[in-house]
DNA sequence: GTGAAAGCGCTAACAC
DNA sequence: GTGTTAGCGCTTTCAC
């Protein structure tokens, strides 16, 4: 008959069932274990208070006391990227498929904040921490995250770096990442193959490792044509669609000639196929696009967009997988998995003639 | 100098920090808590410890024993749409600066699911169980939700409702909802304004609270003209791209005619964009088309689409503060956030001529 | 200011 | 099978 006071709600505890089901509490949390024996009248009158009482043990407490359950943190830039989205989502997933939480936060691009995340998620005793997409890399990173993985290491816990470059060789950290260049190679090379041979590069960052990583493969086709990039035809930015829609009109206002262009993200090329559509250039007709990235609206674009695919779902499913299994995990510490170019609508086949529309 | 044996690390307790520092558990506390007096030279000395040792504290037995911080737990259907990632990026972005973590999970729609996350959360004793996005009305969804809300009630957490109907007024629930009514009637009342009368309805599962909202508003404007919708010109479907898609494949096939379609979201829309493109159709020559939700690629689609501006982050921020808000909260117990209309180009004013295109 | 002791809600080791 | 006794890692009285 206990009253609860209006407000202040009156959590039940072990003891609680206990008391109501004449048992002690070791018993209660033995048929609430599942794993002992327990006569079947006890476990009835065990569950039958639970039941009345509402009783959910507090899973704070049952994993100080051992019974480890533990959450997956994911640590990423921003929820609201598409392709991070997805990744998300394989985290999520897998991680709710092996019975664990999801713990997200987002960094801004912040190290700092990074940092204090990791911090937490430490203090959490989480079972992994997921650290997803590029970043800069500098002496400092690797060591910062050196630190990091240390730390993790030593509270039990184990750092994946997903879509992100490793910060040392067989540090304590498993690394998943797609090909990135590879993908960028790909594309490019398609484009080459198709006649294009003045294609304006829409990059990240270049401290970025997923820009530089693209931006590498972009140049490694170049030169397997014998080509490389003039000055003015390589154009730095950001991932976002923002970015793409200024440097297309940047490059238009300059004269710039280009019969096709790569923009390092689907977003990035979306913003750059609303600029040209702006500026009355035609896609496919005069200028060719390609993206990377394969979001699920780069179908919805006018025309289709030929994009990269990147099986981001996979990435943070295989991120977990790894997270969570079982060993010190130096077998399997680096996984690579493959990009491919999907072909659509945006991209012409250059005649003879025409090699220098724009 | 405590050697690790590999594998099974050494985490390090409050008492390891104690006895470097040569002061009791409680000191150590004391200093880390930082709302006790405790003297400089102390302090410091501890503070040594805790950096050598590299030493954080253990967020679940603090949180047991008395320390509360909480995290908020955020369920939603499928992180992967883009309307729903915005809203977690509020959730999280409040979160954050009310020094909350966030737990995200994913239900893809199933109640049952639904219903172990609850459970589940409740036995992390979250400070709040944010449930968002349109579900089935029905009166074993408003029982299942007031005794979802009953327990969440008596663990000392809250319910909140986002975007999703209250099942019960002035019930344990906090409900934070924008107009989704009002920016249905509002953009039908666009199109009708610039002459459209056949307008084709491509909604959701009609048992869907967020559907049925939205299909309220369509019907209410026709209404409002003296309008009612004829057989077959409200087909449902669900939210996503393909529905869109494989609905405007339908109407064309069987020969309806429309000058105007009415995309529940945007996601719908850009699909039934792509299969009116593919069939011929010109938008907004021919076919004029709207949207819902206002996603960020909704520009970028071509032309770009009009639609119903919803704030889905501002929608975020607002359940977390509604969530973590003192006091029982009855006086703010629902909210609802306003939405409006961004015209762009996916509609064409209609003349006296051409009130049948199709 | 600081330490010892009690206790948070639970599980596990040890009895019987 | 079940109760009793110790913890888990921490905070918080309550003393001095």
């Amino acid at each position: 008959m206990s009253r609860k006071s209006p407000g202040a709600a009156a959590r039940h505890t072990i003891r609680d069932v206990a008391a109501r089901a004449r048992v002690s509490a070791s018993t209660v949390s033995r048929v609430l274990g599942g794993s002992y024996p327990v006569s079947t009248a006890t476990r009835a009158r065990v569950m039958r208070a639970v039941r009345d009482l509402d009783y959910v043990a507090d899973a704070r407490a049952r994993a100080i006391a051992g019974a480890e359950t533990g959450t997956v943190a994911f640590v990423l830039d921003d929820i609201t990227g598409p392709s991070f989205a997805h990744m998300a989502q394989g985290v999520e997933r897998e991680a709710a498929r092996l019975g664990h939480l999801s713990l997200v936060c987002t960094t801004d691009g912040d190290p700092e904040r990074e940092r204090v995340l990791v911090e937490l998620m430490r203090a959490q005793r989480a079972a992994a921490v997921i650290l997803v997409g590029g970043v800069a890399d500098s002496p400092e990173y690797r060591e910062r995250m050196s630190r990091i993985a240390r730390s993790l290491a030593s509270a039990g816990s184990r750092l994946v770096l997903c879509g992100r470059a490793p910060f040392q060789e067989g540090g304590p950290a498993v690394v998943i990442e797609y090909d990135n260049e590879g993908g960028a190679h790909a594309i490019t090379s398609h484009l080459l193959s198709l006649g294009h041979r003045r294609i304006l590069f829409l990059g990240g960052s270049p401290a970025n490792t997923t820009a530089a990583g693209r931006e590498r493969g972009f140049r490694s086709a170049l030169a397997a044509y014998g080509l490389a990039p003039e000055r003015g035809q390589v154009m730095p930015g950001d991932f976002t669609r923002e970015s793409g829609h200024r440097r297309i009109q940047e490059a238009l206002a300059a004269g710039r000639s280009f019969t096709a262009v790569f923009a390092t993200s689907d977003m990035v090329a979306s913003g750059a196929l609303t600029a040209l559509r702006e500026a009355g250039v035609a896609v496919p007709d005069e200028v060719s696009l390609v993206g990377y990235d394969d979001i699920p609206f780069a179908r919805d674009l006018f025309p289709p967009l030929t994009t990269v695919h990147v099986p981001y779902e996979e990435l943070g499913r295989t991120a977990v997988r790894a997270a969570l299994g079982r060993g010190s995990g130096t077998a399997e510490a680096r996984t690579t998995l493959g990009t491919h170019v999907v072909v659509r609508a945006s991209v012409r086949q250059l005649g003879p003639g025409d090699s220098s529309d724009r």
